[in-house]
DNA sequence: AAGACCTGCAACCGCTTCGTC
DNA sequence: CGACGAAGCGGTTGCAGGTCT
């Protein structure tokens, strides 16, 4: 079966032969390829136009860089994964002279591998974990993990569903303190109070160099920085890399969800649960997150958080979630 | 030596997005 | 605003070459 662009065509399928390139490079050097559809007439190929377009594109540009990936850009790859997920188009674009397809398959063919080795999913970048029995109790039980041992106020028992818990206030009062407060209300011996912040340097080192680095899309998945929680979350109530929030605070609306519902578990759930609404005020000269006064607005109910940064004057917002 | 199996990669397929009318 | 064609994109397939048994 043949594309829909050429089902009227004889058209050779499989393999270019060296004719073929030599005939669609010259073509596309010496006119360029303006519509793909009529480049296999103009260029006398018993191809379709399709086929041309992706053989021009992940084969015969002269400026694709040819060779096995450097681990600079296996690094790259990754990262940019750990944000994108599986768009190859957007990651090939941080790796000059690399095409989507080369991207895709060299992360299918290895990089996939050497992630489930080190027992990473790759699709997440997190650690990966044990099936257990049943669903619910494995969902439950699994979450442990993300907490350090020593982080005794964020230790839920298996018979505490996160999904109750909600932040204790929408005051500022401890925002401004720079304290994330949550109470889990399902049952009297889990009313307790969390005391969770981000750590410096997890948005210092990690996510700030990474929204420097290049145009990477404002939704952002943070999922894989969930990975070392110790570097994310700890019980500390000082932040003093953070800036206080200003008493007006814009909040940044909702943006576009990542990931599916089929995704959805605990993991996420609990990762929500632990999530910040993060608000914004133009504050000059800062590369830091602000964690936004009244940002709780009760919408705890949404599978996602909003997470921001100023570089300089410019304000970017991002959205997450599992 | 030969067949089975594995691996990497080029190419295809079908869906989505974009642009034009 | 909807229809249509072109382009873009990601998942999948098929094949050649390598490795294993």
């Amino acid at each position: 079966m043949g594309h829909h662009c050429c089902s009227k065509q004889k058209v050779k399928r499989g393999l270019w032969s060296p004719e073929e390139d030599d005939r669609l490079a010259t073509h596309i050097i010496n006119h360029g390829h303006g519509s793909w559809s009529s480049v296999p007439k103009l260029a006398g190929l018993q191809r379709c136009g399709k086929s041309c377009r992706l053989r021009w594109i992940n084969y015969l540009r002269p400026d694709l860089k040819r060779g096995s990936f450097t681990e600079e850009e296996e690094r790259t790859i990754i990262e940019v994964h750990r944000i994108l997920g599986n768009r190859w188009a957007q990651i090939a674009k941080h790796l000059p002279g690399r095409t989507d397809n080369e991207v895709k398959n060299f992360w299918n063919s290895c990089i996939k591998k050497k992630l489930l080795a080190q027992g990473f999913d790759p699709n997440t970048h997190n650690l990966l974990q044990k099936k257990s029995k049943s669903k619910t109790n494995a969902s439950k039980s699994a979450n442990h993990h993300r907490f350090p041992s020593n982080s005794s106020s964020l230790v839920f028992s298996d018979d505490h569903d996160p999904q109750t818990c909600f932040p204790k206030t929408d005051n500022d009062t401890e925002l401004q303190n720079n304290t994330i407060n949550f109470e889990c209300n399902n049952s009297a011996s889990y009313t307790q109070l969390h005391n969770i912040a981000p750590t410096s340097d997890f948005w210092s080192n990690e996510f700030l160099a990474m929204n420097k680095s290049d145009s990477i899309s404002n939704d952002v998945n943070l999922c894989g920085y969930t990975l070392d929680e110790n570097s994310i979350w700890n019980t500390s109530t000082s932040l003093e890399n953070f800036v206080q929030p200003m008493q007006t605070t814009q909040v940044i609306p909702t943006q576009e969800i990542i990931g599916g519902a089929n995704d959805y578990d605990l993991d996420a759930s609990l990762f929500n649960m632990l999530s910040i609404n993060y608000g914004f005020e133009d504050y000059p000269a800062s590369t830091t997150i602000l964690p936004a006064a009244g940002v709780y607005g009760g919408e705890m109910g949404y599978a996602m958080d909003q997470v921001a940064w100023c570089e300089g004057n410019n304000f970017q917002c991002g959205s997450f979630a599992l």
